[in-house]
RNA sequence: GGGGUGGUAGUUCAACUGGUUAGAGCACCGGCCUGUCACGCCGGAAGUUGCGAGUUCGAUCCUCGUCCAUCCCGCCA
């Protein structure tokens, strides 16, 4: 154990130009061939693959010893570089014309038989791949979304600082304040019964950093929120998080497609367009049923009220006299669409979307069939294809309900048929900004407004009056990026103006006295010289998960949480000790 | 909080309608093999069918509970 043999080269690099070179290679055996008085091994590192090869008869004192080795041993090797006999040349690896034939060899480390095969990452199930992480960041594929993570973040801190942004820590350890997510706790030893909390975003401090004059922060920063999780989604995840201080909303949207742009060129070589395409939230959730939409196809959702009314089907009539809504969806090779189809995407909506029913009639020989057909008359019918332009064999699909329902369930069926149709191409990039995002949302359950951004999000100046006469239809300075469905990130222009600030606070059922207890240090700070500013955030994860073709966050977090936030690798959460408790001033209540 | 799917050898999977000794590939162990690259050939070992109850003459299979994973709804300013 006490030799080691420094390597001259990667296991990628050498080459027929380095013929009869003496090298030296470390790395771990990926693959054994033994016939017997010849072994074979694929040496591996970072970098690539050589392969290496222990003749019997020409030094039998590294045979023997590879003899014994076996997969994931970690070893480091001395030999001449060969050239390969012409029938064993290998074209699917770089290093593939040549051989190093092996004369001094150190075993760093033998492996037990590894848990699974590390050239296949689908060898194992991806809960057994969690708990052996360290393993599974030796495939190909995740040092791939490391290596990719890794230059995303030079690209990005590159392009921030050339246009003087400054990049500034801010605390880990901050106060919990009641706005949003769930947050993480931390209890204080030395306040015993306090807590900090772990943030959600470094909002308030990027604002404050403002006041302080930075006037270009951006942070590559970790935000935790205790919430459930998804494909899409861990506990603890990375944000991109930028202000600035004397903009308005187009500044920061020609940032944030610049910087989107110089991500997307720089890491797959893919020129996105100068400028997105704008869509305000209203026309985004009327066409696409979502504040995300995924506008790498078209089929938007469809008008269908105004069909409603001269037609003599009651459920309908009656969703609309009761302020629901109507719409529909277009889609191509209707005859594919049978009773049981149909019936599945039905239940697929009443259960996840609230849906009440799935209406639909399909269209043959230019008239409308089957469905709800037959409480249209052919006028009627005949009206619908010509103002939908319904080509023969499509369907239309038909959902009469809430507005909220109705958008949402046709939002979601729009996803689900465009990939039955298979109507996305996934080599393309479509990015676009949502804009103009409601002000507040009335939140049923506790009868008040809540912020739907945030609650610094200024409000669009021209609907200041809205805010107080009809808050739901005040819109904000509010924008979101979404490509290909996902949403990237999102921010604001924010309130620098303390009344303003506590007019914002007095709609959200916030009082003075909570205002000042949970924010009065934003609202102090704005006593002093204010700027205004605004910002935003992307998700690094989503944006590294988008750039390697992945749908799974979790591949290109080094050590992710599954969905319950669990890690299998260390096995956290875990219990502690009872004096930790005690220090902290803690105790467990027995869940009942 | 709710719903779907899954949990069988180290691992990936199979096992009909509830029925004899729960099978196969890879890995592992032993043997043979000098141009392999999914090396090949011969032989071997390997199981608390996630856990706990129940139904049954009999449960991997049916029922209930529970844990874990995953996907989705709610949730995620």
């Amino acid at each position: 154990m006490d030799k080691i043999i420094k390597r001259t080269h990667t296991c990628g690099e050498l080459s027929l130009d380095d013929l009869e070179k003496n090298v030296s290679l470390n790395g771990w055996i990926s693959k054994r061939r033994d016939l017997g008085g010849l072994i074979f091994f694929d040496l591996r590192d970072r970098y690539g693959i050589t392969q290496i090869v222990f003749d019997e008869k020409k030094n039998d004192y590294s045979f023997n010893i590879a003899k014994k080795l076996s997969f994931e041993d970690v070893i480091g090797i001395s030999g001449i570089v060969i050239a390969r006999p012409k029938e064993a040349i290998n074209d699917t690896l770089a290093t593939g014309q040549i051989d190093i034939e092996v004369n001094d060899i150190v075993v760093y480390n033998e492996s037990e038989p590894p848990p699974f095969d590390i050239n296949n990452r689908n060898s194992a199930s991806e809960e057994h791949r969690l708990k052996y992480r360290y393993l599974e960041l030796r495939t190909k594929e995740l040092q791939h979304s490391m290596l990719l993570r890794h230059q995303s973040c030079l690209e990005i801190r590159k392009f921030l600082s050339n246009l003087d942004f400054i990049e500034i820590e801010t605390p880990i350890l901050m106060k919990s304040t009641p706005e949003g997510a769930r947050d993480f706790l931390v209890p204080s030893r030395i306040h015993s019964g306090k807590f900090y909390a772990l943030p959600q975003s470094p909002q308030t401090y990027k604002q404050l950093l403002m006041v302080s004059g930075f006037d270009k922060y951006f942070q590559i920063v970790k935000c935790f929120r205790d919430e459930d999780f998804r494909a899409d989604r861990q506990p603890e995840f990375t944000q991109i998080d930028i202000e600035m201080s004397f903009v308005e909303q187009d500044d920061i949207i020609e940032l944030g497609t610049n910087l989107t742009r110089k991500i997307w060129k720089q890491i797959v070589n893919v020129e996105l367009p100068e400028a997105f395409p704008k869509l305000t939230y209203k026309e985004s959730m009327e066409k696409y049923g979502t504040d995300k939409p995924d506008i790498r196809f078209d089929m938007q959702l469809l008008e269908f009220d105004q069909y409603i009314f001269d037609s003599s089907f009651d459920t309908f009539k009656n969703i609309l006299s009761s302020k629901g809504r109507v719409k529909a969806i277009k889609c191509p090779n209707a005859s594919m669409y049978s009773r049981k189809i149909i019936d599945e995407l039905t239940d697929w909506l009443k259960t996840y979307y609230n849906a009440k029913g799935l209406a639909w009639m399909k269209c043959s020989d230019n008239i409308l069939d089957g469905g709800i057909s037959k409480f249209f008359d052919n006028s009627l019918k005949s009206k619908i294809i010509n103002d939908l332009s319904i080509s023969n064999d499509e369907i239309i699909f038909i959902i009469g309900d809430s507005q909220d329902i109705v958008l949402s369930a046709l939002g979601a069926l729009r996803l689900k048929l465009a990939d039955r149709e298979n109507l996305i191409d996934k080599t393309q990039w479509a990015p676009l900004w949502v804009v103009d995002f409601p002000l507040v949302e009335w939140n049923k359950d506790h009868k008040r407004w809540d912020a739907l951004h945030h609650p610094f999000t200024s409000p669009n100046l021209e609907d200041l009056e809205l805010v107080d006469s009809n808050p739901g239809l005040a819109r904000s300075l509010g924008y979101d990026i979404v490509m290909n469905g996902y949403e990237l990130g999102g921010g604001s222009i924010r309130i620098h103006d303390s009344k303003l600030q506590a007019k914002i606070f007095n709609l959200l059922g916030v009082d003075d006295q909570e205002a000042n207890e949970k924010f009065g240090f934003l609202m102090n700070a704005f006593k002093y010289g204010a700027p205004p500013h605004g910002g935003m955030a992307f998700g690094l994860d989503r944006i590294i998960m988008l750039l390697t073709g992945s749908a799974q966050i979790r591949d290109v977090i080094a050590f992710p949480k599954t969905t319950s936030a669990m890690s299998l690798m260390d096995d956290s959460p875990s219990f502690v000790d009872q004096e930790q408790l005690n220090e902290l001033g803690l105790k467990i209540k027995e869940k009942k």
